[in-house]
DNA sequence: CTACTAATGAAGCGCTCCTTCGTAACTAGG
DNA sequence: CCTAGTTACGAAGGAGCGCTTCATTAGTAG
């Protein structure tokens, strides 16, 4: 079922070069010797796989390191720069865009504030600031760029459109990757914001080297993602995640006891009230702990259903909430122990308001390392070969 | 992080025998030129593959299929009877068995019965009496088996310990294992039954083909487990699945609706009576239908909680009461329908009681692709080399 | 008996990787 | 400054795997 196709020679090398650029990637500058360790190739075979891809400008030689023994062995490193990648977070409140090399490597960072009942139009303007803001800032230009990436709020379709948004009206029913299409000559990309922040997690973030991680989205509206053997789970309809919506898990009014909690002063504007309690409970409020105590009795039902479910080594706590990591995590540590079988590590976001940008770039990044795995065509974008010497 | 390793020629000709002898699993004696088409190799290649695959026993040559055009066309089948292979089904009430080919058909099966309050030793030797009449049913020796799959109520560790169980109390802490293998001379893999049931009808069930299957379980005990992209979700700790246990999923005491339906006459036992209020239901009772009605809207919260997480292709009905599904199919459908963002098909299984047994056949022959896949040492278990001409 | 059809089997080629070995470049020590 | 030691380089030769090509063979159809 998996791959009834067997294989040419030539896949044998595509094998072998893409695990070469892995090794690259992952540990900076090495000598042939290092990088056929590595790869588990011999050092002739390697030096091939080498110059096949310093010829098609993925990678490039480096002065060899003085100072050791012997004759200095020449370094290759990846070349990071031979492309761009952005990653966008279309957010309720802000568009923010950030610039990377192949990498991942974040270079220039943006944000555009919107507001949730803006047009559409502006909606889109504002990503194409982000956007061009990142590339004035890094001096690059669009042509530069391999792919455009983006997590919105919302439910999207396979085929990158937004099925269905609650935080952002307009957005329902948008082709959005088809409308960044039309702005971006380039791979466009487009994902749930909650599934690229679990993703960024898992592969720079807490929950690094997991291969089962929940991430918990809290923030005025809760949502989940799921990394399923190292690989974000999308589900049959790309609307896995969705837990949240089950009234029996508690999560649709688990903000409210944040929101309408007696110590929140009346002026604060709505989408304050849950952070200024928050903030208050930190501080030792009694009412504040009192009201967090409650938000996080709803909080654990669907979190319990999720790692009971699934047995995760990692539950990630994320989102807008995740700043208040000190008084939320031990409390939920304590009640997911009670109703779990083995219990997972609980540990809060350290990627913080990025994450889901972070998060679209390791997509890019992952997108393209899938293309290289398996393009029949080449393996090599457009300006690669423009790029290389 | 998935492969860093690169590959060698034999690595390449390793794919390429796995993919033929898939290819010939799946579809019967196949001719060299449509093999080749098969496996997307040249037809000399595939005529290379084939020999040395008949050569270790893997393969061997039919008879042509005469009244065809031009040159009758040698074929080739997948020897399914170089080797066989055990199921076994460890319930609470009983044992059951199953012999196979390398192929997963089942040529004899078994039923041992056996007391949930039994004490270990009984249990054991129920096994090895189902496993006995197996052999002798299909007249083959215990020399013959290459592989024994178990499939066991409770939690199984990755070592194949019983972690726990809560139907066969004598079970808890038992290494299965261990005793199995002092029993039987070859392989032997231990896990949960629920999760083999799933596994035999996302491979041969009414899930076949979908990469993504919630399994429910429903039978006295409720239980749940998942096909993920195609594979087996075991989590972390091995213990992924036991969504029931959460007081709030409402499946603890969901049975109880049927078990103490008024309508139960006293002397039932109390292992009937919910067999009872089902037939009654069917034969269109009303009490009995509103007590079925309660236990659905039990069930059919973690069942909604499942599938919005997961988004699955497909919910499988499984189990003892998943005969009942003519009463039980479609008032679940109509309430997942309420709570689903995208509703999944929801499916009775068709395979009955054997399906723990199927399951567990199949992740032998899953188990044993696997290590023709990874192995380094030799694809080929000890008898093939003798049993081949 | 002849024409047609489809598969066979052998020969030759190209690609990928491996092992081996003499050579080159640099450091350390006298 | 020169020599010994160390490490990597690069070229050569060989083996394995898959591909294409083509004359040959074993059937069916008329």
């Amino acid at each position: 079922m998996a791959n009834l196709r067997g294989g040419d020679l030539s896949r044998l090398r595509q094998l072998n070069s893409l695990s070469a650029i892995r090794a690259l990637r992952g540990a900076g500058p090495l000598t042939l010797s290092a990088l056929a360790e590595r790869t588990g190739l011999s050092r002739p075979s390697t030096k091939e796989v080498v110059d096949e891809l310093a010829q098609v400008g993925w990678v490039e030689e480096v002065p060899p390191s003085p100072g050791t023994m012997g004759r200095p062995a020449r370094r290759y490193r990846f070349r990071a720069n031979c492309g761009y990648l952005v990653g966008i977070d279309i957010g309720a409140h802000n568009v923010r865009a950030a610039l990377a090399d192949l990498d991942g490597q974040v270079l220039a960072e943006t944000r555009q504030p919107a507001l949730p009942g803006a047009p559409l139009d502006d909606r889109l303007a504002a990503i194409e600031r982000a956007v061009s803001g990142c590339l004035t800032l890094s001096g690059k230009t669009v042509a530069d760029l391999w792919t455009v990436a983006v997590g919105t709020t919302g439910i999207v379709t396979p085929d990158g459109r937004v099925a269905y948004s609650a935080s952002v009206p307009s957005w329902t029913g948008l082709d959005l990757a088809g409308r960044l299409r039309e702005m971006f000559p380039c791979e466009v990309l487009v994902e749930n914001d909650s599934r690229l922040a679990a993703l960024a997690e898992s592969r720079r973030g807490v929950a690094r080297g997991s291969r089962d991680v929940v991430f918990l989205h809290v923030a005025r509206r809760m949502g989940a993602a799921l990394i399923i053997d190292g690989r974000l789970h999308r589900g049959f309809g790309t609307a896995a995640g969705e837990i949240g919506m089950l009234p029996e898990m508690r999560w649709l009014q688990a903000t409210d006891h944040l929101n309408g909690c007696a110590i929140v002063p009346e002026e604060t504007a709505p989408e304050d009230a849950a952070g200024y309690t928050l903030a208050a409970a930190r501080s030792g409020d009694p009412v504040a702990l009192d009201a967090v105590g409650r938000y996080l009795d709803d909080l654990a039902v669907g979190a319990a259903a999720m790692a009971l479910l699934l047995d995760p080594e990692v539950v990630v706590l994320g989102g807008g909430f995740s700043r208040a990591a000190d008084v939320l995590l031990e409390p939920l540590r304590e009640r997911l122990e009670r109703s779990c079988m083995r219990m997972p590590e609980v540990l809060a976001s350290t990627l913080g308001e990025e994450c889901v940008v972070l998060g679209a770039i390791d997509y890019a990044v992952d997108h393209l390392d899938r293309q290289h795995f398996t393009a029949d065509a080449g393996p090599v974008p457009p300006q690669a070969a423009v790029t290389s010497r």
